[in-house]
RNA sequence: GGCGGGGUAGCUCAGUUGGUUAGAGCAGCGGAAUCAUAAUCCGGAGGUCGGGGGUUCAAAUCCCUCCCCCGCUACCA
């Protein structure tokens, strides 16, 4: 048997600096979902995520609250962990950039640049906003009515700093960078960011100072330990050290690197479709394949903010509407690249529309007539007609169009094309009317009942990547226990149910959402 | 300011080599059915396709112009 072909998938790591949100879960839930399909389609995937601990940021956070960085982020991660957990994530590892792993791969890759010649020392002296972690000019700056500098184009604070500090040579990589994008177009999905980030590259780069000498929480730089390093190096190079770098040699780094993907948040594109494969270039470390990027979500068409008052616990959604419906929900309601909205209203429609209504009943109704009129064995289907053939090929064709739609992660696609089957199927099951031919025709009734319940095979085991729980419960109910018979291998008509297997009591998998009272509501 | 994306049914959106009565899902309305989680199925309804102008036998689709929203980016006093 050939050898599984690998498939290395990322989130960005989280900044502990602060509890999860609702944009932590998202990102986690659909990498999972990428990860999850790819496994049951075959590959040997190695799916990272993590916390990325150091910076001025935390230290500050940690001095307000009178602590040490090192307790604030031993605090804060475990809860990072626990989301990713109960999102139910099937994550391979968990990085921390604390670890010491960590510290000896970001030194590594520091002297491997310096040693390419793309690091540099000299003095840097201009505005710095500790929030946005960026340098400002003069003119980006104003004073406001207090008399406090602000950087113009994002209203944080900005202080004078003067320091000796490290440079990378990013301007030697301008050519390098527009060369990659042109060879690989989709290197940044969707393609308006990887646009976005080759006209910043084509407008010209500076070099990036890469160290800081006025905080210490942090990497420090190989040989000069006043220096620590950019914490966007330090935070980037998180997706190597997990795969074992520096040790290039190792198995683990051999098959898992190049990632496959990095799955992040639009708001650090740049990061990484510039920074990123350009650190790696100098390193001499090959670059990652693709970078999606994914749209924010709104709660109400609002953006979450403390002040507004509309913060979501993603462990609250969670415990409000399950994680499986919670995780289809994001899935399929937002166009995965886009922007999203999500509101209690629209939530509970999804779960009661697609899943209680559509899919859940559509099971329910289907099992229950083989448990009580057939006793609970599959019955043996007689020829099919053309009604069953059309809606067997439409069931037949999910695979083919998921994984069309995955070639570019389109997750919402994947899901509209599983859910058009299965209105297809309602609409089938109806036309059929098998409580009719009970009667007339019990033996037309048994192929009606089989060739249903073939088709929520199928789109169970189309659904564990998004509900992981829910789909297996419901192949259980078809009698599919084997792993070998949940995988993608089973799709597309390759394999059928068999007939006169005796299916266990049905039971509803998909219950519909209702309010518990006026509590509340997310 | 520049570049890019977008403004289509109550909501979310699809729809450009220009061509018969502009589509889908959800919501809403009417009907059917009663196996099922009061679920399902069928049907009507619902839109000046951002405004204006132009090209054309014909424009949501092409051109001009204006308005609004979003992203990236540059900069001025």
């Amino acid at each position: 048997m050939a050898e599984k072909p690998r498939y290395t998938i990322t989130t960005a790591i989280s900044y502990p600096n602060g509890v999860p949100h609702i944009g932590h879960a998202y990102e986690a839930i659909a990498t999972d979902a990428i990860a999850r399909f790819m496994r049951l389609d075959g590959y040997d995937v190695f799916f990272l995520t993590g916390t990325d601990e150091h910076g001025q940021k935390i230290q500050q956070t940690a001095a307000r609250e009178g602590i040490t960085a090192r307790e604030l982020v031993d605090r804060n991660t475990p809860r990072f962990r626990a989301m990713v957990e109960r999102m139910n994530c099937s994550n391979d590892d968990f990085i921390r950039t604390t670890e010491d792993r960590h510290h000896r791969s970001s030194q590594a890759i520091w002297e491997r640049m310096e040693k390419n010649g793309d690091i540099y020392l000299d003095k840097y002296a201009g505005w710095y906003s500790v929030r946005d972690e960026a340098y400002y000019a003069e003119d980006e700056t104003h004073l406001n009515e207090h008399k406090v500098r602000l950087a113009t184009k994002t209203g944080t604070p900005v202080e004078w700093v003067e320091e000796e500090s490290y440079f990378f040579r990013l301007s030697a990589y301008q050519k390098k960078l527009l060369d990659l994008y042109a060879s690989v177009p989709d290197f940044v999905l969707p393609k308006e960011r990887l646009n976005e980030v080759a006209s910043f590259v084509n407008g010209g780069l500076k070099d990036l100072s890469l160290s800081r000498t006025t905080f210490d929480w942090g990497i420090q730089v190989p040989g000069n330990p006043k220096h620590i390093m950019y914490v966007w190096v330090d935070a980037l190079t998180n997706y190597i050290t997990a795969v074992g770098f520096p040790d290039t040699d190792s198995e683990q780094f051999k098959r898992y690197w190049p990632a496959d993907l990095h799955v992040i948040g639009k708001d650090i594109v740049r990061f990484h479709a510039v920074y990123w494969p350009a650190f790696l270039m100098s390193a001499g470390v090959a670059v990652p394949r693709r970078i999606f990027s994914h749209g924010f979500l709104f709660n109400r068409g609002e953006k979450m903010s403390k002040s507004v008052g509309n913060v979501i616990d993603p462990f609250d959604l969670a415990d409000a509407y399950g994680v499986d419906p919670l995780r289809y929900f994001f899935m399929r309601e937002v166009p995965f690249g886009q922007d999203g909205n999500y509101s209690h209203e629209a939530i509970i429609n999804r779960i009661n529309a697609d899943l209680a209504n559509d899919l859940g009943n559509l099971a329910q109704r289907s099992l229950t007539m083989i448990g009580k009129q057939l006793g609970g064995v599959l019955p043996k289907p007689g020829a099919f007609s053309d009604n069953d053939k059309t809606i067997l090929a439409a069931a037949d064709a999910m695979i083919g169009m998921a994984r069309e739609h995955m070639k570019t992660q389109q997750l919402h696609q994947v899901l509209n094309a599983v859910w058009a089957v299965v209105a297809d199927a309602n609409r089938y099951f109806a036309g059929e009317a098998p409580w009719a031919l009970a009667k007339t025709d019990p033996a037309r009734q048994g192929t009606v009942l089989y060739v249903t319940a073939e088709v929520i095979r199928q789109v169970a085991i189309l659904c564990q990547p998004f509900m992981p729980m829910a789909a297996v419960r419901l192949l259980d109910l078809l009698g599919i226990t084997q792993d070998d018979d949940r995988n993608f291998a089973a799709l597309g008509g390759a394999r059928r149910l068999v007939p006169g297997t005796t299916l266990p009591a049905p039971a509803p998998v998909f219950p519909r959402y209702v309010e518990p009272d006026a509590a509340a509501k997310p």
